[in-house]
DNA sequence: GAAGATTGAATATTCAATCTTA
DNA sequence: TAAGATTGAATATTCAATCTTC
């Protein structure tokens, strides 16, 4: 960046964004108009909420098929309370149940119940249809491996250092 | 993992996912990340949320200099009730006014004072400098040109039809 | 003392109902 | 009657403090 676009900044905008901003605008405003769209095609198929939708695909996604609270909180790039409250709910719902560590009693995993894969099944083609609706005829299938491979890398880096 | 462990898997991902479904976890792990990275930034900073930086963007940005409420809602991707609450907050914190329409009393603007003016600009370089950490030596220019062009394209479908 | 998870208070967001103007 | 925005009740999320186990 040049030490002149700094400058600029200082007004609310002067000149035009990066190409990295612009990317980075991109990536918001495409994630948020796709999570709207899933959210109110599952609202309409009468299904829970997307975030339990995420809950549930990191589970059974999981090594073992259960997941630490804390690996889970970080996935999900929620707070550690944020998710507590979160699982007694999919708990509650008889979706979940909480699997206490042998070797290390301090941490606990979260587990499917058998409700939480059928659920699991039912919303699934639900997100995967929008999903190809949405991205279908705009994005190639080369396209979309681009974008998962660098934007796979992004997360990493975002992840990683500080 | 027992056999049984398995057998709910397979029943729960028949098949690996589609590259498109790829795509999106990717966006959305990504957009994740970075978010929480920016957060941290501006918190770090003493400095006020994400969500206040997005309104600000979105006014700065709009022609005029203001925008409607229901069109801001939409932008942000939450509710309209949501929405009257977000901006009260800015209202109360002295940065934005409400200016009511003319020619159609339902209506109403959010519109930047100074104090907004010159919170953008206090929080506009942190946020770049983030994104360039994030972005820097992970995507190339031409990269980020190509993600945004698709991106935008399947925001435009997304929020486009039913 | 430190790491992992949970709880309670405070804050934010949604949903449905309401109010105002077209 | 419908569109735009706001309010109140219910729900979700965060932050800081706590509890348990290492």
């Amino acid at each position: 960046m040049s030490g002149n676009a700094t400058a600029l900044k200082t007004q609310s905008r002067t000149s035009s964004p990066g190409a990295h901003t612009e990317a980075w605008e991109a990536i918001s405003q495409a994630h948020a108009a796709v999570t709207g769209r899933l959210q109110e095609a599952l609202t309409n198929a009468g299904l829970p909420p997307l975030a339990w939708y995420e809950v549930l695909v990191a589970i059974a996604d999981a090594p073992e098929g259960r997941i630490k609270m804390g690996e889970l909180a970080e996935a999900l790039v929620i707070s550690r309370g944020g998710l507590t409250k979160l699982i007694d709910r999919l708990v509650n719902a008889g979706l979940l149940e909480r699997v206490f560590c042998e070797t290390d009693r301090r941490v606990s995993y979260a587990s499917l119940l058998p409700a939480g894969t059928e659920l699991l099944a039912e919303m699934r083609p639900i997100v995967e249809f929008e999903l190809e609706l949405t991205f279908t005829s705009i994005v190639t299938e080369r396209q979309a491996r681009e974008i998962s491979s660098t934007l796979g890398k992004v997360r990493g880096n975002a992840c990683g250092n500080t």
